[in-house]
DNA sequence: TGCGACGTGCTATTTTTCTAGCACACCTGC
DNA sequence: GCAGGTGTGCTAGAAAAATAGCACGTCGCA
């Protein structure tokens, strides 16, 4: 028998929240209060780690005499998962529909460099995919 | 006077329903509806779809009787925000991590045209990035 | 023409989220 | 040892979101 019965989705706030958490790995709720557009109280923003905490997205240690908070799946899980959604809702599941877009949106961003590593990426996973 | 004072973030029932509208493109309440996993009520799905209307998320026509809703913001646009979203909190801000991941996780997926035609848009990329 | 299926407009109610406040514990410097 | 700051635990109330139900209109067709 499950706990969880897995009430996955978060609501507008807890997802700011998260968000910031992924964006810092790890963070006060000062930091996290900070990085709110619409400065909450702090009390809000505590009440609401408590909650992410309950429902199991977040979990924290103790640094000190304060807590930091901690994305209960580590990011580069979360990154994951929420790249195939992405995928999924916007590009119809194709990875190269999406990595055109952001190449195509964001050329100016991209170094030389960082191109000539994408390809040679790109040349691996051609070998490997075919082996 | 301005109509709309941004209450610009979703929450949860309204984003499912916002990513169903963007993965359909344009969708009766019916296709929504099946679309949801836990099937909530038509009525329910309904009331949702005319909030999101009057947030201005969508909007809607008319197909012979039944109401056909669109999103307000076409999807080539709103991928591009979501994907920087996306790649700002998950990947530092760093197209190329997030390409990586992209390529990493999915290899079986793709296929070796799609990586040439990649390879090729690097190319282009890199020749248009530094004239 | 009158029945059933389908679809919409409202509205009422319940749940969840969001918010803020108060009280207590702990350190730190006087 | 005690005033002042910082941080946490709770708890309560307001606000927003989610859900469901009812009434009515329109179409197709036996």
């Amino acid at each position: 028998m499950m706990k969880k019965p897995k009430p996955n989705a978060l609501a507008r706030r807890e997802r700011q929240i998260m968000d910031v958490l992924y964006k810092l790995e790890r963070a006060t709720v000062g930091q996290v209060l900070a990085k709110l557009a619409d400065k909450p109280s702090y009390s809000t923003v505590r009440a609401q780690l408590r909650v992410l905490e309950e429902k199991g997205h977040v979990r924290h240690e103790e640094q000190g005499l304060r807590y930091v908070y901690i994305p209960a799946v580590p990011r580069d899980v979360a990154r994951r998962s929420a790249l195939r959604h992405l995928v999924e809702t916007f590009f119809e599941g194709s990875t190269e529909k999406t990595v055109a877009t952001l190449l195509g949106g964001e050329i100016s961003r991209i170094s030389s460099e960082e191109l000539d590593r994408l390809s040679r990426l790109i040349a691996k996973s051609k070998k490997e995919g075919q082996p």
